[in-house]
RNA sequence: GUGGCUAUAGCUCAAUGGCAGAGCGUCUCGUUGUGGCCGAGAAGGCUGUGGGUUCGAGCCCCAUUAGCCACCCCA
């Protein structure tokens, strides 16, 4: 083609083609009008943000999937998700607004992750942010709309999942474990889902993780202590673990001290020896952690109709002693759901979800396309009620989700429902002699004005090409100008599918292909 | 991040280590102002990129980039 060579195309970025684009407009027109419907206003906030934005609260995985670079001086990031940067712009203009606040947004994220079927590095979220409303009927008011959507853009076969973290946050609460152990465990619980092996994955990964933590045979209580500390050591060990919380920590540092050490390093020694205290107790959270386990493995069998689980899930909170509060709130989000008229057999409660994200703090919902596509997960969300604080605004509670577009477009495809809008001209404007350009100019532009599509013949080519032309683009009408036509003050009128021709005046023909293509 | 498969014309693919090709698509022509078929012709390639082996590499070896698939995670 050229001396050069070719440029490629980034991984995991795709160019949108017209039949496809099309398609994704017409979604998302639909979805946002869908969401203006119950009050939801559009705010397009920047592609470009502070890395600092997500750092502490996206979670581990997305934060290591960002596109976060150093730009003069700035740490800037493509934005990973969209409900940090709503959530930002929210504060930034329009907290005094009244609450509850409803907005809505369609936008691209980027993630640098391995691209594959479903899954880009630039893809579009499509989705809702409720903030300052806490409680099953704003959460139930999200879910509600996540399903109308679908059905609204035609999408039949889905599966809504719901969960709620609060079960686990508050049983890890309850027993007092530790805090980087148990986000690892939130973060993991998914694991326990799968049949199976996911057990005895988590538990490799623990002991990977935490070495101080060994494997024991007794599946009930999966790790012991790490017997290889019984040396001298364990004598100050003991002595420490007796010992409460500051006189433990004056005692080390006391200890450190006599023996000339500082601690000069760049972190607060204050920081260093209560990692040190945490790892000397760790064993202490052995049995804690092996409840936590069992906890987790319990949960996560319950999955399947929400009556069932529900009833399963008091059964467990009594055998834990836990407080019913997450239960309830799940009942009421129910009955709010069947209030809104919810398909009963697309509901499935799946206690043992937990979401990649981490500032999920209660109830969370995935929909999911059971049709034969390679969508997999159409969109998820859910409460969030520290976020907003953690960014720096006042303690809001707040729930939300998004879909992936591209995904819906894989499902919609697939249930063969894709409504594509289509750009292809419905009339060729051939002038057929330089005499004609000037009247072909303003009868095309006479066509436009009548809110049709219209093409005119610029190349120097036969009428029998431009025919041609016609013909392979699939362009149902053609409006032929020469010198017959002119003298009469008439256009050549030709219908291309049943090669039929008039001559009539342009009102006329405007009229014809009007009736024609608007039906 | 781990593992497997692949890369030749715009697209789909050929070519024993020895002249880089076909079909489709694009453009032109088949004589006056009429398209789908048919016929003739043209354009289009440093064989993804960079090294190596060889008298000689599209082919063998190494690296790299990109694509597909399975895990993992997500939207």
């Amino acid at each position: 083609m050229s001396t050069f060579h070719k440029i490629q195309r980034v991984k995991g970025v795709s160019d949108v083609l017209s039949r496809e684009y099309g398609a994704r407009q017409h979604i998302e027109q639909q979805l946002l009008s869908h969401f203006y419907q119950y009050g939801y206003a559009p705010l397009a906030s920047p592609i470009l943000e502070h890395s600092e934005l997500y750092l502490r609260k996206s979670g581990e995985d997305i934060i290591a999937r960002m596109y976060d670079f150093q730009y003069r001086n700035r740490r800037l990031c493509l934005r990973p998700e969209m409900t940090a940067s709503i959530i930002r712009a929210y504060l930034d203009q329009l907290y005094d607004e009244p609450m509850p606040t409803r907005l809505c947004y369609a936008g691209s994220v980027f993630r640098y992750e391995k691209p594959q079927r479903a899954r880009y590095r630039q893809f579009t979220q499509v989705g809702v942010e409720l903030i300052g409303a806490s409680g099953a009927l704003a959460e139930g008011e999200i879910m509600h709309l996540a399903c109308t959507g679908l059905d609204r853009i035609g999408i039949q076969q889905y599966q809504l999942v719901m969960g709620h973290i609060g079960i686990l946050t508050e049983f890890l609460n309850h027993i007092g474990l530790e805090g980087q152990l148990r986000s690892f465990l939130i973060f993991n619980m998914e694991l326990l889902r799968k049949q199976g092996q996911g057990l005895s994955e988590l538990l490799d990964r623990i002991h990977t993780i935490y070495p101080m933590f060994q494997r024991s045979s007794d599946d009930s209580a999966p790790f012991t202590e790490n017997t290889l500390n019984e040396n001298r050591s364990q004598k100050l060990i003991d002595l420490l673990k007796h010992m409460d919380e500051s006189e433990a920590r004056q005692a080390v540092i006391d200890f450190l001290f006599s023996l000339n050490i500082t601690l000069d390093s760049n972190r607060d020694e204050n920081e260093i020896v209560d990692r040190l205290l945490s790892k000397i107790r760790r064993d202490e959270q052995i049995p804690r952690l092996n409840k936590a386990i069992q906890f987790m493995h319990d949960l996560s069998q319950l999955n399947g109709t929400a009556e069932t689980v529900l009833r399963e899930a008091e059964r467990l909170a009594e055998a834990y002693e836990l407080s019913r509060a997450p239960l309830e709130q799940i009942a009421q989000l129910i009955q709010v759901l069947r209030a809104y008229g919810l398909d009963q057999t697309k509901l499935t409660l799946d206690l043992g979800l937990s979401r990649g994200l981490q500032y999920y703090t209660g109830a969370m919902f995935e929909i999911y396309h059971t049709g034969k596509s390679e969508a997999g997960q159409l969109c998820g969300g859910g409460r969030y009620d520290d976020l907003i604080h953690t960014l720096g605004g006042p303690k809001t509670p707040a729930t939300g989700f998004a879909y992936g577009l591209e995904r819906l477009y894989l499902a919609l495809e697939a249930e063969q429902h894709l409504k594509t809008a289509d750009f292809i001209p419905q009339v060729l404007v051939i002038p057929l002699e330089g005499e004609e350009l000037s009247d072909s100019i303003r009868i095309a532009q006479q066509l436009r004005d009548q809110a049709l599509r219209v093409e005119m013949t610029i190349r120097e080519r036969s009428l029998k090409s431009s025919l041609q032309y016609a013909d392979r683009r699939g362009i149902p009408y053609v409006l032929i100008l020469g010198s017959q036509e002119r003298a009469a003050d008439q256009v050549r009128l030709r219908e291309m599918g049943t090669r039929t021709e008039s001559l009539c005046d342009l009102t006329t023909a405007i009229r014809h292909i009007k009736e024609a293509v608007n039906v």
